[in-house]
DNA sequence: AACCGTTATATATTGTAAAATATAACGATA
DNA sequence: TATCGTTATATTTTACAATATATAACGGTT
């Protein structure tokens, strides 16, 4: 039986359960909402290092990041590309998409799941 | 209608929806798992030096986490005593017992959530 | 073979959060 | 009034992650 513990807040309204959510292969960070947005600008622009620079990341970070997903997955998230027509680039695979949607659901779910606890901060 | 992601992952059982949660006031940083085990400690040693230690934490950190908790609630949670027997010392209050109770049945939601969303990883 | 924009990688620099250190104030007790 | 362990607070030092910088390799195109 949980009481309401609205009487312990200054103002209604002003308080708010939040989190953050990813995904982890052993020990380490596999997946979250960094890497989904640094997938979805390489699919967007062809380019680590275009997509690194909208995220206002540097190429470094951004690169460690994909080495490491496709470390981690069975199979590579991202095909990279050296040398060639402008230069080279990087285009994402199926799988990459595939988790990327997962993703998108799993994040809905964990919003509705922050809203309803907000919720009941101060009801009860 | 999303379909299982499992073919993605190297090994089956490697990978674990994970995350961290807490409640906010406003932009700053309200309650937590930190404060609440640091609560926890202060009610137990009525000390925030020995509750520090005990966390290995500096007696600084803990007594900042302390003044944001008494300035962002309505009322003190930690009421605190300079000097007198033993130097003084610091207990929590009746609110801040509530809030330890409170906190701890949301974690236990929030790990329900984090548990189903790992089977759901594998599975569908 | 020169060019181009990319990937690949090492090294140096910087920014900042955490920790360490130091010191004072406090007030009941003896 | 001396003692004690705590709270209170400023300053210094350290650690480390993030960033910046530099350089090379690559391979299609022209």
């Amino acid at each position: 039986m949980s009481k309401s513990i609205k009487h312990i807040f200054k103002e209604t309204g002003s308080y708010k359960v939040n989190g953050s959510l990813w995904i982890d292969f052993g020990e380490n960070h596999f997946f979250g909402p960094g890497r989904a947005e640094l997938l979805e600008r390489i699919d967007q622009t062809g380019s680590i290092n275009q997509a690194a620079k909208q995220m206002s990341m540097s190429y470094k970070k951004a690169w460690e990041m994909i080495t490491m997903l496709n470390t981690q997955a069975r199979r590579p998230l991202v095909i990279l590309h050296v040398g060639g027509e402008r230069g080279g680039g990087s285009k994402i695979t199926k799988e990459a998409k595939e988790l990327i949607a997962f993703h998108r659901l799993l994040r809905e779910r964990f919003t509705a799941f922050l809203e309803k606890e907000t919720r009941n901060l101060e009801e009860l």
